[in-house]
DNA sequence: TTCGTCATGTAAGAAGTTACATGATTTC
DNA sequence: GAAATCATGTAACTTCTTACATGACGAA
């Protein structure tokens, strides 16, 4: 059934249109920098901190990207920036465009490819694990629990600030961190299952009946 | 032979153990193919063949990461090789030593970080989604859940092979495939849950008092 | 004064993907 | 005899991360 590996070299969707000398072509990080000004964030700075309260969970960014995009956008006119320096110290401020609100909502309309990539060695290593004495694969199954937990209470305690936001109008925020929530919910009780299978009756005693 | 040795000059950046002819320098990706081969692929288009059917899910690997790797693995003694011709067609066929299961035991064992690495665009659209119409909204978070919904038929499909696995010693497999049926069950459950409050609650489509 | 934070940027490189190249074998 | 699959590989490219560079401001 997963034989048929899908091809996706044919439909570079992924991209979009052709990068023309007309198009201002916005990349994926692009949109997110274009996103975040619209909720608000002023700096390339800000962008960075909001990123890493909000969306961290599913998506990263660094300053290398955020920089060249904020400039990309300003002169697409989907942002306007101007400086205010910090005392001596330079700085620009940004500002959203109804041009980068529309081309914000276009993008969210969109109905290009959303691949779901996860990359977990975890999850790998867990895969490989019948290598393992018995013991030895227990304490990883443990570690992929914890490491779920941990992520959980991190999640939980971004939840007010969510149901802040959500008071305020914007449901969408609290949405994306309770799937996150559910997500490492989810295996961390897959894990505990099979571990207390394993408590159970790990002797080979299988038999069912 | 062994052209990275050529980059050693610059000594501070020892982060990890030095690459060098004492030790077979081997990253993730090559105890991914070191794994495979020990789980009974013989060749590098078998290795690319089952990353897809097994652990897909939360890995990739592409044919110019397998042959590389094979070849340095044959060199630090963790797998044999030998051609084994299809005809006239090349072809190699390798097979894991007992070095190469000590290494891989070895990898299983360390407790190097294991950084969940989720990048999904869909989510961050549906972070986003606010600057929709709740129509707009609607169809996104839609899309988002059927997305999982069609994972979910395509993992649950391989559930009979992960039982037959199971079945002879080795459930590892078996249980991280119901870690991405989890994960995917619990994202579709919370869109719908949403959805279904959104149905209910504001004034959207439905007739609310 | 020194440390932490704010704020922006450059240069280099690691990692992985795509496109392309090659050609044999099996199947329809 | 055409298409799909088997089987391996090279070269170019994109993407993202790391390391480094710069320096102002505020607080201890």
């Amino acid at each position: 059934v997963l034989d048929k590996q899908v091809k996706l070299t044919d439909m570079d969707a992924a991209t979009g249109p052709v990068p023309g000398p007309d198009h201002p072509e916005v990349a994926a990080p692009g949109y997110v920098v274009l996103g975040m000004i619209g909720l608000g964030a002023r700096s390339g700075y800000e962008i960075k901190q909001l990123v890493g309260q909000s969306i961290r969970f599913f998506w990263t960014i660094s300053p290398v990207q955020i920089y060249p995009s904020l400039r990309q956008l300003a002169e697409a006119g989907f942002v306007t920036g101007r400086p205010e320096p910090r005392g001596r110290r330079p700085r620009q401020v940004y500002e959203i465009t109804e041009a980068g609100r529309a081309a914000l909502r276009q993008w969210l309309r969109r109905a290009d490819p959303m691949p779901f990539e996860l990359r977990d060695l975890g999850l790998v290593k867990l895969f490989f694990a019948d290598a393992l004495e018995p013991g030895e694969a227990r304490d990883l199954l443990r570690a992929i629990r914890e490491r779920s937990e941990e992520r959980l209470v991190t999640l939980r305690a971004v939840e007010p600030t969510a149901h802040a936001v959500e008071a305020q109008g914007d449901p969408h925020p609290l949405l994306t961190l309770r799937m996150g929530i559910a997500v490492h919910q989810a295996m961390a009780d897959v894990c505990r299952d099979f571990e207390d299978r394993q408590a159970g009756g790990p002797a080979g005693r299988g038999q069912t009946g």
